[in-house]
DNA sequence: GGCTTATTGCGACTCAGTCTCGATAGTGCT
DNA sequence: AGCACTATCGAGACTGAGTCGCAATAAGCC
């Protein structure tokens, strides 16, 4: 997890201007446990009357994502989300009852694309792995 | 790659119709060289004045995926594409030139599974792996 | 051939995400 | 503090992917 100040940071530092809705999105997204879609923010943005707008809530995600604060993931559901992390290489697991995420770190992956590598002749330039499951405490509370 | 015969006995045998837009749409994507969007089907249908409606494709392509016979993948872009495959478990390698998408086997992320169970304590149910990187061909073409 | 019902195509609809544009407000300078 | 410059904002129109409802069609079965 990330907090409030880490994401307004890195926004000036990276020259992007500290506004008020930048802040308070920052704010709003530190808030969120886990995963969070665009249109959470939005309606949560509404409910606390914010004032934020569509638009300016995507570019800022954009903007996130773009400085590696945030992070896009594809449920299996189909849907986009994102989660708050470090900017720095490494996946994510996705608790499917409770949505919480946590960040895991690379565990041989890289060994994995060299044997890609080799095996098929492609030149791996990037890859995205996700893993979903379910969380410690959600398996305690409905242990299945 | 599979071929149009395989996806249509599959049709049957899962205890579908075998129908003349099926059948058509098999064709159509055993023709795909790599990944497809399902508007890049939706447009080849009507190049070739197939007359098969949005609906239907997006309909048959539910249920291909349901079988195993197509997967569902998520490009870096954010589009939602497919790629035919064989129904095993196994991720796709994709290349980024030419779209041309090829499976890849375990190689050990089932040990990787398990060091991330071990290490999160998150009981890991399913997981998703995409690989992006530029086929032998394109490397070839176009040495980088 | 006729019956049953899964499947189709159409078109309307929804919903996420983008774009445009005039208004607003950071930031740096004086 | 006051000012100018311009990045950023919010509102709402717009787009494009994907879904839904329904009447028409055509598989599969007798």
């Amino acid at each position: 997890m990330v907090d409030a100040q880490t994401m307004v940071h890195a926004f000036s530092e990276a020259g992007y201007r500290l506004t008020g809705p930048r802040v308070a999105l920052a704010k709003l997204i530190a808030a969120q446990g886990g995963h969070f879609t665009a249109e959470a923010l939005l309606a949560e943005s509404q409910r606390r009357r914010l004032g934020l707008g569509r638009a300016t809530i995507f570019r800022s995600l954009d903007v996130l994502a773009g400085l590696g604060l945030v992070e896009r993931l594809d449920l299996p559901s189909g849907e986009h989300a994102f989660v708050a992390c470090e900017p720095a290489h490494h996946h994510h697991i996705v608790c499917s009852v409770c949505g919480r995420a946590e960040e895991v770190g690379d565990h041989g992956l890289r060994a994995l694309a060299t044997a890609v590598e080799r095996s098929t002749g492609f030149s791996v330039d990037t890859h995205r792995l996700e893993l979903y499951g379910t969380c410690p405490a959600c398996q305690k509370r409905r242990p299945s």
